[in-house]
DNA sequence: CGCGTTTGACCGGCGC
DNA sequence: GCGCCGGTCAAACGCG
């Protein structure tokens, strides 16, 4: 896969270059971004791919089809079924690779991320060179996408993932990533940087070898989820196990601590308090980085933080204007000294919308400015100089936020039987292992409630 | 009896 | 150096 590659550079670069050069917008995947999208399509059928692209073929299998089908016109009878299996095959097949892409955009969200990073950092402090072989980290759920590369086999990128343990949590496999070639695309008009990314916010400091961190050892992103909710908790599509409770300062409500436990080494926290006036008044904070594949209902939450992340993160490393791209944006009680960002789905409009999907974009970049070249990651956001906090209101806009209402919302409706607990829970069952694209959601205790 | 939650202890960072 | 505070650990507890 070089597209990942390729299309970090991208982003870097246009990051790299926001202040002087002409790029505008990055299109991260002019090519298999349409892949994506028709994808997405044609598996579910609630997904909605806000991207001009529409395809109705995947431009894989399907169209083998199609030419099976040219073909076998003249043996009618017999041949259909064939060819009906054949098309369950290859559905079967698409459902496959759709879930190859989820990783994929999985692994490209952080590559991105870290690339953005140590990009900025050169900038910042090295001249800005090329990429040879830089080395990042990424949690290990992505390097797994690793072998979902053989659908697009291209260019190589020598890449070890030997999985270290850091400090505290966070296992991550350094890959070792050199490309021969990142090919730029200056004036692209897109901006589908993180169409697919499935992480949640991670931590991407201790990663680079660029290791330009070291200033900042323990920023971590994070991203706080303000929601209506009677819920003692979030449901955001994970399993959580509550590890900790603790009485916050200057709030009645106690602050429960969550980790994910839908995979063994998962390092998400979580965390999740009620505000103090408004009890109904959920706010479930997020840090860290899943390293398993997510069930769509998590992945849209998952897309939104981890892009919000990636915004902080390449934004709060160097200094920064400050700017709120939405309208409801509103800084949040600063959690911690951890840069933040805030998603607001207080006000968000009907939650019980029948989307089911998640949406393929986080919401932020969906609100890109006009006339402010996305610049990749920055789209807007400027990270506080004073406050890292930037909150991201997308109630904004009445159909994402919908969308990822909803979105988050659809596991909701399952709250089963522990899902009582103040903690919150997860049911004893143990996370399955859901595939993203899987259509279906875990019947994890989480609930969540857009308002 | 296994598993998740509860809850006080413990620890490290930070400000004074 | 000390105390505060956020965050985590882990033994005890409770539930199915
Ligand atoms: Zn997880």
């Amino acid at each position: 896969m070089d597209r990942p590659v390729q299309e970090t550079m991208l982003l870097c670069l246009a990051d790299d270059t926001e202040s002087t050069n002409p790029i505008k917008e990055v299109d991260f995947f002019s090519q298999n971004r349409r892949q994506d999208v028709a994808e997405g399509r044609q598996g579910d059928a609630e997904d909605s791919p806000a991207h001009g692209a529409t395809y109705v073929h995947t431009g894989l299998d399907l169209l083998t089809v199609n030419s099976q089908a040219s073909q076998e016109e003249e043996k009618p009878k017999n041949k259909l079924t064939t060819l009906r299996i054949e098309l369950i095959r290859v559905r079967d097949e698409n459902r496959r690779l759709r879930s190859m892409m989820d990783q994929l955009t999985q692994s490209y969200t952080a590559l991105q991320c870290q690339l953005l990073q140590v990009t900025r950092q050169r900038e910042h402090e090295i001249c800005p060179t090329q990429v040879g072989g830089i080395c990042v980290s990424v949690p290990e759920g992505e390097s797994s996408a690793h072998q979902f590369m053989q659908p697009h086999p291209t260019r190589m990128w020598s890449i070890n993932g030997n999985s270290k343990d850091d400090d505290d949590r966070e296992h991550s496999s350094s890959l070792n990533i050199s490309s021969n070639n990142h090919s730029i695309i200056p004036s692209a008009e897109r901006v589908d940087v993180f169409s697919g990314g499935n992480n949640s916010p991670m931590p991407m400091q201790e990663s680079s070898c660029a290791d330009t961190s070291s200033d900042l050892p323990r920023r971590r992103a994070r991203v706080s989820v303000r929601a209506r909710s009677n819920a003692p908790m979030i449901g955001d599509g994970c399993q959580w196990r509550k590890y900790g409770q603790k009485m916050a300062k200057g709030n009645p409500c106690p602050r429960a601590y969550y980790r994910c436990t839908m995979a063994v080494g998962c390092p998400v926290r979580k965390q999740v308090q009620r505000c103090a006036e408004d009890k109904t008044l959920l706010i479930a904070t997020y840090e860290g980085n899943h390293n398993h594949p997510l069930p769509p209902a998590a992945k849209a939450l998952a897309n939104t933080t981890s892009a919000a992340a990636a915004m902080l993160l390449s934004g709060s490393t160097g200094s920064g204007g400050f700017l709120h791209p939405f309208p409801h944006a509103s800084t949040m009680a600063p959690l911690s000294a951890f840069p933040t960002v805030a998603l607001d789905l207080t006000q968000s409009v009907n939650p019980l919308q029948q989307l089911r999907q998640a949406h393929p974009m986080p919401p932020f970049f969906m609100h890109g400015h006009p006339q402010k070249p996305p610049q990749a990651l920055q789209l807007g956001l400027q990270r506080g100089a004073m406050v890292d906090t930037v909150t991201a209101a997308i109630t904004t806009d009445p159909n994402l936020a919908a969308a990822l209402a909803a979105a988050v919302t659809s596991i909701m409706g399952s709250a089963p039987r522990s899902a009582a607990g103040a903690g919150g829970g997860h049911g004893a069952s143990s996370g399955p292992h859901v595939v993203p694209g899987s259509p279906q959601l875990p019947k994890s205790c989480t609930t969540f409630s857009t308002n």
